[in-house]
DNA sequence: CTCCCTTTGAAGCTT
DNA sequence: AAGCTTCAAAGGGAG
């Protein structure tokens, strides 16, 4: 599915290199941060598999290391003073220098800062000193959110100044500030959508990724900082603005990889379908699940069991688009050895990744796409410099998969 | 039209 | 405290 079709992915983007993922700093954490999140995410794996052996993008080709060296010039990244302090624990106090003002105002008002923000100049815009400044960035940044609706429970900072109705029903939400990764992301995906043909975001994310690893420690080190900045803009701008505001928002994406293990919610009679049934069986499938969508029996066992109501995603596809991504790799015979749950959500990844511990032990599973059974997989663990699985520890409901 | 995918990181929530 | 979940961006794909 996300997949680009054809699965040459190489075509998308000539000149690849990427057969040899860089281990790059792998396992060297934030400057700032040594925790074992980010060892973990170190060593997690693209989810997407490139098949034809070759991994379609050129980011790590020296060719691409200048151009990345240059994307990172003080030109792009004026803000030397942050720079300079990147080796140090940051300072933790306000103010927040100016430059990082600007750099988030970006964010928080599109128009100024256009979609790569990062690309701006500091001092564009001068930051929100006043008052009046902050209001302004503020109605902007909220005018700038309505897009994906909203029903946010707080949102006190920006209230519904839309005139009609429906705008006042999806309130705007303040967004979290963006973390380095997004950022990186941000700056980065116009370049890499530029470099390959490609533009399904999904893959495309997978290639940051990797790119991401690929940084060296200074160059994440921005990242970080500019995050840094941002988290702190943020407080400024919006003091009682939690997180927690935006869950749920838009009513989507709640709990999206919630429930990945139904049998710990009640057994098979929880399942989704295709855990109850198999993908041999999909015809017994309820038709929501074979098109991916909630998968209705899985909502009525919860309903029945009193277990509280899912908003959302029962069915996650994490499972099937995992499994038709394995399938391109290994037929069937693996899928219940396929990392379907690593493979699934940002948060199964983001839970894992804290599970990783300092020294992993060599992964008992294998992420899609790098099948060791798979001797052309350019991901395979033989191939891969990075092979490290962060988990450690196995979550339980892999059980679950389907055999 | 809506939701998913996919990534990492931050933060909230749950146990 | 540790583990888990959600959300942040993005845009094509799929139903």
């Amino acid at each position: 599915m996300g997949l680009p079709a054809g699965g040459s992915l190489s075509l998308f983007c000539p000149g690849g290199d990427l057969g040899q993922p860089p281990p790059a700093h792998m396992g060297i954490p934030p400057p700032y941060q040594l925790d074992s999140k980010l060892a973990a995410g170190l060593a997690r794996t693209p989810m997407y598999p490139f098949p034809g052996g070759t991994y379609p993008y050129p980011m790590l080709s020296p060719e691409m290391s200048q151009v990345a060296a240059s994307w990172h010039t003080p030109s792009m990244y004026p803000i030397s003073s942050a720079a300079s302090g990147f080796r140090s624990p940051y300072p933790t106090s306000l103010p927040i220098p100016s430059s990082s003002l600007s750099s988030e105002l970006y964010r928080f008002s599109p128009t100024l800062g256009g979609g790569l923000g990062l690309g701006l100049g500091p001092a564009l815009v001068p930051p929100p000193s006043s008052k009046a400044d902050v209001d302004s960035y503020q109605s902007r940044f909220a005018r700038s959110l309505d897009k994906g609706g909203s029903s946010s429970a707080n949102d006190k900072p920006t209230e519904p100044t839309s005139s009609n109705s429906k705008e006042q029903n999806k309130k705007p939400h303040i967004k979290k500030p963006l973390n380095a990764f997004m950022l990186y992301m941000k700056e980065m995906r116009a370049k890499v959508v530029a470099e390959c043909t490609l533009k399904e975001s999904a893959a495309i994310n997978q290639i940051l990724g990797r790119r991401w690893h690929s940084l060296s420690r200074e160059e994440q080190a921005k990242y970080y900082e500019k995050a840094r900045q941002e988290r702190q803009l943020h407080m400024q701008l919006y003091p009682g603005w939690s997180a927690r505001d935006n869950y749920g928002y838009g009513s989507k994406k709640k709990k999206r990889k919630k429930d990945r293990s139904p049998a710990e919610l009640g057994g098979n009679n929880l399942k989704k379908c295709r855990a109850r049934y198999g993908l041999d069986q999909q015809n017994q499938w309820c038709k929501p699940c074979r098109r991916k969508k909630k998968c209705v029996r899985y909502m009525e066992a919860l309903a029945a069991s009193s277990v509280l109501p899912m908003p959302q995603s029962p069915c996650s596809d994490e499972d099937v688009k995992l499994e038709e991504l394995s399938d391109a790799f290994s037929d069937g015979e693996g899928d219940a050895d396929t990392p379907l749950n690593s493979a699934s959500s940002p948060g199964g990844l983001s839970a894992l990744s804290s599970l990783a511990s300092p020294a992993p032990e060599p992964p008992a599973r294998h992420p899609v796409g790098t099948n060791p059974r798979d001797a052309n997989n350019p991901l395979s663990v033989g191939q891969l410099t990075s092979p490290a699985w962060p988990r450690a520890a196995r979550p339980p409901h892999e059980a679950i998969s389907v055999s």
